[in-house]
This record gives C-alpha cells, sequence and structure tokens, in this order.
DNA sequence: TCCATTATTCGTCTTTGGGCGAATTATAGA
DNA sequence: TCTATAATTCGCCCAAAGACGAATAATGGA
C-alpha cells in the first residue's frame, strides 16, 4: 500500500516526525537534510500521495505539514505509530536540534542562500 | 528502521496476515503464495530481523507465527495497525480463502508435491 | 514586461531489492 | 549409514527506487 512504502524511507520518516514542529517551507526541508531539491520534492510527493502530509501554497513558498484532525484513521494511526516507535532515534533527535536553529532564521534567506544550484 | 522496509512489500505484508489463522510452516506459505522456496524464506528473514514473526522447529520443519504478547509494544502496534489498514484488500481476502483451503489438506503433502524445483 | 526566485518534472546514473535456481545445511527415516 | 526431504544461503539477473543536475512551471517584484 501506500503508506507502508512511503514510510519505507528513512529520510521521508524523517520529514514526518520534523513536521511535529509546525508546517515547513520546502527550502527549510532541504536545508534540514542537505539533499537536492529535487530529492525532496520527490518525497514530499510520495508522502503526499500517501495522505501523510498536505500542503499549501503561499506566493512562491510551498508549505507541508501534517494531516489535520479530519485525516483519515489509518493515516492518524499510522503516524501516532512513527511517532512513538521512532521519534526517540539518534537520527530524529539530531534533526530536532538542527531544525530549532533553522527555524530560528528567515526562510527567505534561506532559500537564497541554497541558490538552486 | 527494520519494522517499515519489512512492511513495504506487499507479500510480505499478505504473510503476516495470512498467518492471523495462526502458525504456518513455511512449503504453506510457499503453496499461498506460489512464490520460489528461496523468495518466501529471504521473505520471512526479513520479517524476523524485524521481530514481526518467531519461528519454531519441529522436525524437518519450521513453523512461523506472530509474536505474542510478550512482543514489545512497537511491534505489537504496527501489527495492529497492518490489521485495521490492509486487512479487507482484495488480495488478502483471496488469501484467506485460498489458505482455508491449504490448511484442509496434510501439509506433508504439500511439501512433497511442492519437490523443491 | 522581464528577471529572479521557489518548487517540480524529467533524464540519467547507481544502489537496493525481489525473483529464481543451484548448492548447502539439517533432520527423519529406510 | 545413506537417502529423501524441508528450509536456508548463495550467486545471479532484472526491476524499482533514490540521488543528482538540467530544464520547466509558476509567482513576485523591479
Amino acid at each position: 500500500m501506500n503508506i507502508t512504502r512511503a514510510l519505507a524511507d528513512e529520510t521521508r520518516v524523517r520529514t514526518l516526525l520534523a513536521l511535529r514542529q509546525g508546517e515547513l517551507c520546502v527550502c527549510q526541508i532541504i536545508e534540514l537534510f542537505g539533499l537536492a531539491p529535487s530529492t525532496i520534492s520527490k518525497h514530499l510527493s510520495i508522502l503526499f500521495q500517501a495522505d501523510l502530509v498536505e500542503s499549501r501554497k503561499e506566493g512562491r513558498w510551498i508549505y507541508y505539514q501534517l494531516p489535520g484532525k479530519n485525516a483519515p484513521v489509518v493515516v492518524r494511526e499510522a503516524l501516532d505509530w512513527v511517532e512513538q516507535a521512532l521519534a526517540d532515534t539518534p537520527h530524529v533527535l539530531d534533526d530536532n536540534k538542527k531544525l530549532k536553529k533553522i527555524l530560528l532564521q528567515d526562510p527567505a534567506k534561506i532559500c537564497k542562500r541554497q541558490g538552486q544550484k
């Protein structure tokens, strides 16, 4: 099924756990993982198709977030499982720290710095 | 993590759902899915490494089963999720029917018939 | 309008993973 | 002990998936 395959990749799971902090724009996620924009975009697309994230467009930015309370039970329970099963793995704890620093910065500057190599 | 990758393959998920009926020996699972013994064995090994199944040896047969109540919470909740999320997909329903017929037969005859091609 | 910026899509490469058959291990029974 | 049987391991092949850069689409601002 869509959900199980979406959860099979570590970057995607870490993305979901990062989104617990609240919505993130794509360039913030790029910054967090240090992967190419095209790679992150693909991962987000896979999460989206599995209904594990929602997205919202604001100007040139696209923000991704965890689904709201109206999400299907299957989705919410999958996310709950991810939370309790994987939230305290080393990578995720590191992500949390790094994300805190990223959130202190102006997203616009992050995007600009990345320069879409 | 181990569990998410184990659940990413459909045959493995279907195996877990088949095991709700009770323990099965390898040749019964081979019969159910019509795959090569080596293929099934590998799938079972991946499920085993993720602690999603237990195994029991009896003579030449090895029986696999779902983990008992002493299994880690993470494992039990993953299995619960699989159950409620995927138990009524077409493939699984077909598997149930086919499995019923398989269980009526003598496992020894099934193994013999397969002949380990 | 034109350019810069943000994200996605496309094409390509490399790695991972599922599939099989042959060889190997372990056990039961002749 | 020797053979047949049940399962696993190994080696190989092909398909799927992740990674990147280049090209494309969409938006905001000069």
